[in-house]
DNA sequence: GTAGATTTGTCCGTATGTATA
DNA sequence: ATATACATACGGACAAATCTA
């Protein structure tokens, strides 16, 4: 980070994630603006201007002599389209993007990976686990595979905490385009609501992704699990191609 | 139906069924091929070829000496993309489809809704609620606004039965095209489970469409709440345009 | 561990209806 | 009309893998 975030925007970001993370129910009356400047050691002008960012984002609703009150339960809109990217997608949102590596080797395809990759079965590849996070609160477990054979140096620059755009940009892969998206439901079990911090039983969104290069062959086959109560998977009309066929 | 459908696909139909029903739990054995060619009086090899089919859809493996078992709880791959057809996206997956209508009604546009139609707060609205079934399944529950003031006839042609997209035909809407699909998770209440058969607390995929006219303007706003244990929802890569940008 | 029964996989063949050239 | 090709459906035999007693 260059430019230092401003005030207001910081607690605006603390107060959103405090409410996607259910600290306020949907309904209820948020502190008041003079318990919230001083729980920030701000001006309550400060706290207000927070306060409009959250209104105009349609997350919180004040009424006059009465309080603020919590719209709803502040779910993510994120992006599929023909060139979906973690960070860019949350960055458009207000949203800091980060992720936490779990797991990252050398492994053999399992059936469904080495059909979505079009490579023979058991095939040598890259498997890269990790959480990804908005503002610090986690938003989806993701399991990202690649050819071993065509990227052989891509574990140890994944590993070290790059985004996979940039990954693949050093190993000359100048661009991605995703090829189809397969979205389910399912249930958190008890090792994902550990790493999602959520509760097992919890609803997740399964998105099942094929990227592809320039030239139409398979990249990565990325499955994500969203975590269902704070993400809404958005499908733009622009990435559908032109509406007059 | 002119020509009359295969055995073996009417086997294979049957089948289908009763593994997304549930008959067959995930990872059981179905009956043996001989039990299953004396069930529908077939020979074995009828019974092979709708076996192969269903091997073919990833439904069902088979293990030679052990027997055949099934795979996964069969989902239906709900395609969504520029077109997306209610009707047709079924037919391509070789179930009959068919909708209850449960209301039909005009009335006032809530804020979402008119938003979403472009329309004055409040204005007249048809409403079509109902339930979307896959031979004889429950799949969905959908609720469908139009514009009451642009197709004052829109109600009676819907009520009957007709399909959204026969019923806009007769009203002078050659075709239409989707703009914008969100997708969310949530949980279905006891209305919702007596509808679509299923438990309460059991998972659905909420889909929300903005349907356009080839000029651009909101025609239909659509909400579809689907079983999640039933269909998958498919972003196909060609309806994001071209690969090569 | 072995033998035998069970079950799927593969091969042979025959007959029939339908679409195409 | 005739010939050809193809999908459907049936019947049987045996091999290979698996399960069970």
């Amino acid at each position: 980070m260059e430019k230092p975030k401003p005030l207001w925007q910081a607690i605006c970001d603390t107060l959103r994630a405090e409410i996607a993370r259910g600290h306020w129910r949907t309904g209820s009356r948020l502190p008041t603006e003079a318990e919230l400047a001083q729980r920030f050691d701000v001006n309550r002008h400060t706290v207000r201007r927070a306060m409009a960012a959250l209104a105009e984002a349609g997350l919180v609703q004040s009424r006059r002599g009465a309080g603020v009150f919590v719209r709803a339960p502040a779910r993510l809109p994120y992006h599929i389209g023909k060139r979906t990217r973690f960070h860019q997608n949350l960055l458009t949102s207000g949203r800091a993007p980060s992720r936490r590596i779990l797991h990252a080797a050398i492994a053999r395809a399992t059936e469904a990976e080495a059909e979505a990759l079009a490579l023979p079965p058991a095939a040598p590849v890259h498997t890269v686990e990790g959480v990804s996070l908005a503002d610090v609160q986690p938003i989806s477990l993701f399991r990202s595979v690649f050819c071993a054979t065509r990227f052989p140096q891509l574990g140890a620059a994944l590993a070290a905490g790059q985004s996979v755009t940039a990954a693949l940009k050093a190993l000359g892969v100048r661009d991605y385009t995703r090829k189809s998206t397969r979205i389910s439901g399912h249930i958190a079990d008890v090792l994902q609501a550990r790493h999602l911090d959520i509760a097992p039983g919890d609803m997740l969104l399964l998105s099942e992704a094929i990227n592809v290069d320039t030239d139409g062959h398979p990249l990565e086959f990325g499955q994500t699990h969203f975590v269902a109560a704070r993400v809404d998977l958005v499908l733009d009309g622009a990435d559908f191609g032109p509406v007059v066929a």
